[in-house]
RNA sequence: GUCAGGGUAGCUCAGAUGGUUAGAGCGCAGGACUCAUAAGCCUGAGGUCGCGAGUUCAAUUCUCGCCCCUGAUACCA
């Protein structure tokens, strides 16, 4: 019955952008359609703070890496309120209760933890590791610095994940562990076929100081990515708090397919390893681009959120990227199908239906709506959708009913039986023209919650309510973004 | 290289355990209407379903080969 969803915290070297904006707005569809159960729903986001880069950035601008990421984490605090996300708490891994947690965990891993060499290749210039295939890549020689990479050794805990690769991999086959898409849940179970190797869950101190520390040790703190999965619990009050003890497992957690090793192998092994259950379903989407271009900084084509609610509201902007981008892949963002989107299928068509019904109760019938029957089509479609994170078909689906408003409108066509004087059964065609939208804006509520309470709020009470504006007003030009 | 997924109307995509005229939305063209945000509704044009071969009475759907695209191939948070 409990229903615990949560979103990977972003790392807080960059601002909020467009990609941190899906991924917060599936989660609050899949909480909000939670809550519209009744079910008790708790809905967790949050900021990953630690770390080697932050440290340097906050050197960089001359402020210490807590005021750094003081600044950055309320950031997105505020990115999402701006997109009118749901979460009930707001994790930052350097909240004291999460360093606390962090290191009760670790604690209680400390069978599955042992000290050993991590070795790698090193490059003195970048200060950093780097891959085997990077190595490989550039051919042995660092492009930055042009000079060879050494094969370093450094030491490091390590955490037995090896131990928990069969076991994972089995709940992942048999879907107790849930990965959805099922491209995804192919392209992790690859990774399981030769087994897990151990990670190193450890950095010298002296290299990275920005961390928590290990226990016991204070020569090492923790890699960052070990201690940020575990902020999923330490923010439920991992061990003893009640609420830990009634939500977990997760039944979603959301995150993008560039983390996906880390939620569907290192997480379950860490899980495992604790003796508690895995997430029911890890749900993850896939990347936006703009313009059918990656969007960054560089290019100049980075797309500001705020830009665009600012001009056609937050429902507008939630709209367009539940039901425009696949839910089961990487998407486009253009100015031209946003507005198109908006135009038809908001103001058009949505936008549209209400306010036909609305006026011809007000002109027809004094406002009064009569009595409004159950709408009972069959939601099946829509249900099934959303239970599979497929929020965009969910979307096509409502507007299956939008457009079919539409057509028995016209059918009906309630001017005709007006002037006809046919006063029962007018009353009777508008009151189910009314049922339907009610029954629209809830199937809207976890998409585009302003919407379905504008759309209750004018044919609710048995009166049209007038508004002063209209749900979705046309945009006939484009502003310049 | 290996593994996975994909190439279907101008665009974004759906679909077919092989079987009469291959679907939707957008865009485009035309029509009837008037309650409405010059919105909505109806109709139509447009596709040799990546290329080649095979299996079959029948393939766009199955098999094989080829071409092209995307992702993964493990410690970047």
């Amino acid at each position: 019955m409990n229903y615990l969803v949560t979103t990977s915290i972003p790392y807080v070297n960059g601002e909020p952008h467009l990609g941190h904006a899906l991924e917060f707005l599936m989660a609050d569809v899949v909480a909000r359609n939670a809550r519209a159960q009744k079910k008790p729903v708790i809905f967790t986001i949050g900021t990953d703070e630690h770390g080697g880069k932050i440290a340097e950035k906050a050197l960089e601008l001359g402020v210490t890496p807590k005021e750094f990421t003081d600044q950055i984490s309320q950031k997105y605090r505020d990115f999402a309120k701006l997109l009118n996300i749901s979460n009930d708490r707001f994790i930052r891994t350097t909240d004291a209760g999460h360093e606390q947690r962090a290191q009760l965990i670790w604690k209680a891993l400390q069978k599955d933890i042992y000290k050993g060499n991590y070795t790698g290749w090193y490059c003195t210039g970048d200060e950093a590791f780097f891959t085997e295939a990077v190595v490989k890549e550039n051919k042995g020689v660092c492009p930055n610095h042009n000079r060879k990479y050494d094969l370093l050794e450094e030491e490091n805990y390590f955490f037995r994940l090896s131990q928990y690769s069969q076991k994972i991999q089995e709940l992942i086959e048999s879907d107790e562990f849930n990965i959805i898409p099922a491209t995804r849940r192919n392209e992790i179970l690859q990774v399981f076929k030769d087994g897990l190797e151990d990670i190193s869950i450890s950095r010298p101190k002296e290299k990275i100081s920005w961390g928590i520390p290990v226990p016991n040790d204070n020569t090492q703190v923790m890699y960052v990515w070990f201690e940020a999965l575990m902020n999923y619990i330490t923010v439920l009050g991992y061990p003893e708090h009640d609420d830990f003890k009634k939500f977990w497992p997760a039944n979603v957690q959301v995150v993008g397919k560039d983390i996906l090793r880390f939620h569907a192998a290192v997480w379950p092994g860490m899980l495992l390893a604790l003796g508690l259950e895995l997430p029911k379903t890890l749900y993850v989407h896939g990347f936006i681009t703009v313009n059918n271009q990656k969007m960054s900084k560089s290019l100049g084509n980075d797309v500001k959120p705020s830009q665009i609610i600012e001009e056609f509201g937050v429902d507008a902007f939630r709209y367009y990227f539940l039901r425009h981008i696949p839910s089961y892949g990487d998407g486009d963002y253009n100015p031209e199908r946003f507005l198109a989107a908006y135009n038809n299928e908001l103001a058009n068509e949505l936008g549209n239906s209400m306010q036909r019904t609305a006026a011809m109760i007000t002109q027809y019938q004094n406002g009064i709506i009569g009595n409004v029957p159950e709408a009972e089509h069959d939601q099946a479609l829509y249900r099934e959708a959303i239970e599979n994170c497929q929020f965009d078909r969910a979307l096509d689906d409502v507007w299956e009913q939008v457009r079919g408003l539409n057509q028995f409108i016209d059918e009906e066509k309630p001017w005709s039986i007006n002037k006809a004087g046919d006063k029962d059964h007018l009353s009777e065609v508008l009151a189910y023209q009314v049922s339907c939208l009610l029954e629209i804006a809830n199937m809207l509520s976890p998409f585009m919650p302003e919407t379905a309470q504008k759309i209750r709020y004018v044919f609710e009470e048995g009166v049209i309510r007038p508004t002063k504006t209209t749900l979705f007003p046309r945009k006939d030009t484009l502003k310049k973004v």
